[in-house]
DNA sequence: ACAGGCGTTTAAGTCTTTCCTAAGCCGCCT
DNA sequence: AGGCGGCTTAGGAAAGACTTAAACGCCTGT
């Protein structure tokens, strides 16, 4: 965990290094909104604290010209005046929490932890099985890079291969999972369906395995 | 944007779930923490607004059960304690952010666009999308550069597309972000909703994926 | 407090696409 | 050869989306 504090005071600076240094991060601590500005642009640290009360060029102007240049890295900006107004235009520049001075490390240190811990929070909806690639959020699919438009019904059935890819999938399951448990459903409208669903990736991909169901196998082509 | 507020008292309760529905959220507000809890296990809010001074069950447990849960949602508490111990409490059980009462609503509106920022990986709160422009501090749209008056439904359903701009964005998903938990709501009210939006933009802005949802492309003209 | 206006939802009719049924065909297996 | 299971095609029924109109409810201004 690479930290870089961004700090011109000398006793402020190194006190908060140290203490999180203890706490086994890694500090870069600079001084001035230039170097900062340019470390921010590198994209190498993990979380950026900084400090609004800059000398010269203001802490929020570096806050601002960092996200212009895309720079999406957490900030935690650590503030001197107490009004309303000053935090509230650090979140809306950017910054993803504040502090205000002074604070206790315990404080800090939470914060870090709530931040980081917000970082690393990503959802995996997305199914790959060689060159499928299905995404049960927002419902898009694509075979051999391209993206193919499915229906509902088309659509359910390659999620309930794709989950189980390389393994039979019995009949019944399949018609269970698309019809639900009354299916007083006409015997053959999953093999309509596997038809309509092969016409629009290929022939190949859907295999039948004859008296029982139907399979993905692990590596379509 | 739908937000689940969890707040016991009656008076502040509706006085901040009038003023975040100014603001085009949705709110779903609930008094207690096991119905709290089980929304939040639900995964279906955006971002939870937690009092940590419930009655009974204490906020902060609530919090501490939804993430073991593996909760991911935002949450930001409201504590009217001052304590410094009860802050970082607060946030090493997984809160986001905090927010002491009393505070202002702009602050709060501050924070809440923050975290749906981090949320979304960005640092701005205009969402830009080809001739499409969207400010969801100020709730001003712009459409081939001219303003457009959008009334709350209408943003709130352009935001969620826009958030999602070249991705598909499930019906449900629509329905949840703009109606929230009661959404006994007619079934055709997103349709005429759209209807009333396209009307306003053009009607190829919005694209329909039929039995899926809706979806805005990368590059509306 | 009341009326009017606006925003929102319900309802109903129309249009479009999807899905199921049905029927004939093919091929494998007994 | 015959039967069973799967494949394919084509229509028609059902589901979903669009549009318009009207009712409802909430605010606002008088």
């Amino acid at each position: 965990m690479h930290i870089l504090l961004v700090e011109d005071d000398a006793q402020l600076g190194s006190a908060i290094q140290r203490a999180l240094e203890r706490l086994s991060y890694t500090v870069s601590w600079l001084r001035d909104g230039r170097s900062a500005l340019n470390a921010m642009r590198d994209r190498t640290a993990d979380l950026v604290l900084l400090d609004l009360g800059l000398p010269g060029r203001d802490g929020i102007e570096v806050l601002i010209e960092a996200r212009r240049a895309h720079v999406g890295t957490p900030v935690l900006v650590m503030t001197a005046r107490d009004g309303l107004s000053s935090r509230v235009d650090g979140l809306d520049a950017g910054a993803d929490d504040y502090l205000t001075k002074p604070f206790h490390v315990e404080e800090l240190a939470a914060r870090i932890r709530s931040l980081t811990r917000r970082m690393r929070g990503l959802s995996v909806n997305r199914i790959e099985v060689g060159v499928l690639s299905l995404d049960v959020g927002t419902s898009e699919v694509s075979f051999r890079g391209e993206a193919v438009d499915l229906t509902r019904r088309e659509f359910a059935l390659l999620q309930a291969l794709m989950e189980n890819a390389g393994r039979l999938v019995r009949r019944e399951s399949l018609e269970n999972s698309l019809y639900g448990l009354d299916h007083i459903v006409g015997n053959n409208a999953l093999e309509v369906l596997v038809h309509s669903l092969r016409r629009k990736l290929s022939f190949e991909t859907i295999r039948n395995v004859r008296g029982f169901g139907y399979m993905i196998p692990q590596d379509p082509k």
